[in-house]
DNA sequence: GGTCCTTTGAAGAAC
DNA sequence: GTTCTTCAAAGGACC
């Protein structure tokens, strides 16, 4: 499908002042799309980036028409917006760890729907080990790094309104109806019986998934009426994947014992590293107890993306009143990360350099997976192998490719 | 064909 | 400084 350029990937940006790492990322997530001779996002082999969408295929929302659907000679503002693509928002930890997981879970648990695997990848997510996800905070990182290289005017502001605006009543119903009965389905909020919420990475063993094909009502619990229970070990005990409205859902028993993750002691979001480096700075760092776990009562939609621990750590300057409103904040990850990401300043304090060499010995995270789970390598995935290896001086194995029989 | 759904994280806007 | 909103990926469902 995607073909590597003979010899292997090289520097295409000799202006950049960037290690071998970085190069390696660059010519594969970043490809010279950027670089004259090869406009329009395309590589050097004539693959467009997966960050940049040409603009041909592009309607804009308020209902003007893409710069190619216009048959008319452009003029020239027309023509310099032809020519400028759509750059798209690098992937975040958590995207590349779904882009690449994904075909593991729809290959074990048979399931095609999206909305169902994101909420599955989500829990994993949580269960996922600090090392585990550090591997790809620190990806996703060099992808910003890489990024505001690339594009240095370029903003996520950018790309705001490229997309039609989302109901966001129908994100307030959902939560609400979260708040509902014990036992009932939850969007989006993990929680018990007593309102407490639940990490996801709290739930044992892997069960079966127990997907709900009947139509929940519109009522504060969920009426799982009608379950079938679809063998599957991404999803864990006690998971409810429910139709309400085409809405999955997560269950969680309220009666169901805590029992510590498989993949930490404490391997929830909640005691997730501040950051990657901070976690791979202190491996041991004090688990949070589950009164900090405890999520407050919240209606809002994301309640538990920001987790107080992260800030906790992330802060290490605030005041102590960051640790009582942290607790209670549901935003101080963001707003936090002012000097970008987090683990760079962080990485920076505590060793004085960008670097992560912490990371050298970690396994491959794009090759840990059997081949046949791994989704088709787009040209960041084939070149992020390349770049894994460059950067933790691995053996490079042979691209791992599902399309490759 | 366009939008929604669903997830987390990053970044910007708004307050 | 905090909170909210948008957008990244993905593909089936829905209008």
């Amino acid at each position: 499908m995607y073909s590597i350029p003979p010899g292997g990937f090289r520097h295409p940006y000799p202006a950049l002042a960037m290690n071998a790492s970085m190069s390696s990322l660059v010519s594969s997530r970043f490809p010279p799309h950027v670089v004259p001779h090869h406009p329009h996002g395309l590589h050097q082999t004539g693959i467009p980036h997966p960050a940049i969408v040409s603009p041909a295929i592009k309607q804009e929302p308020n209902g003007e028409l893409s710069p190619a659907a216009h048959t008319k000679s452009p003029g020239p503002a027309k023509k310099e917006e032809e020519k400028k693509p759509h750059i798209k928002k690098p992937l975040n930890a958590f995207m590349l760890y779904m882009k690449e997981m994904r075909a593991k879970v729809v290959a074990e648990c048979t399931l095609k729907e999206s909305a169902a695997i994101n909420q599955i990848l989500g829990r994993r997510w949580h269960s996922l080990s600090r090392e585990e996800q550090a591997k790809y905070y620190e990806l996703a990182r060099k992808e910003r790094q890489l990024h505001s290289q690339l594009y240095p005017g370029w903003s996520a502001r950018d790309n705001y309104g490229k997309r039609k605006k989302r109901k966001r009543e129908n994100k307030a119903d959902s939560a609400a109806e979260g708040e509902g009965g014990g036992g009932g389905c939850f969007v989006r909020s993990f929680r018990n019986q007593a309102g407490t919420e639940q990490p996801p990475s709290l739930h044992p063993s892997p069960a079966h998934a127990i997907i709900n094909t009947t139509r929940i009502p519109s009522r504060p619990s969920c009426d799982c009426s009608v379950t079938i229970s679809v063998p599957c070990p991404s999803i864990k005990q006690g998971e409810h994947y429910s139709a309400r409205n085409k809405k999955p859902c997560v269950q969680y028993l309220p009666q169901e014992k805590m029992i510590d993750s498989p993949a930490s002691s404490h391997g929830s979001m909640l005691d997730s590293p501040a950051t990657p480096s901070a976690a791979l700075a202190s491996p041991a760092a004090p688990a949070p107890t589950h009164s900090e776990q405890a999520q407050p009562l919240s209606l809002t939609t994301k309640p538990e993306r920001h987790h107080p621990h992260f800030s906790l750590i992330s802060k290490p300057s605030s005041s102590s009143s960051s640790s009582s409103s942290a607790s209670t904040s549901s935003s101080s990850s963001s707003s936090s990360s002012s000097s970008s990401h987090p683990s760079i300043s962080l990485a920076i304090s505590s060793s004085g350099s960008q670097s992560t060499p912490p990371l050298l010995s970690r396994p491959n995270p794009f090759t840990s997976l059997h081949p046949s789970l791994l989704s088709p390598p787009s040209p960041f995935h084939q070149a992020a192998l390349h770049s894994h290896h460059a950067l933790f001086q691995t053996q490079p194995l042979s691209l791992v490719t599902k399309s490759a029989d």
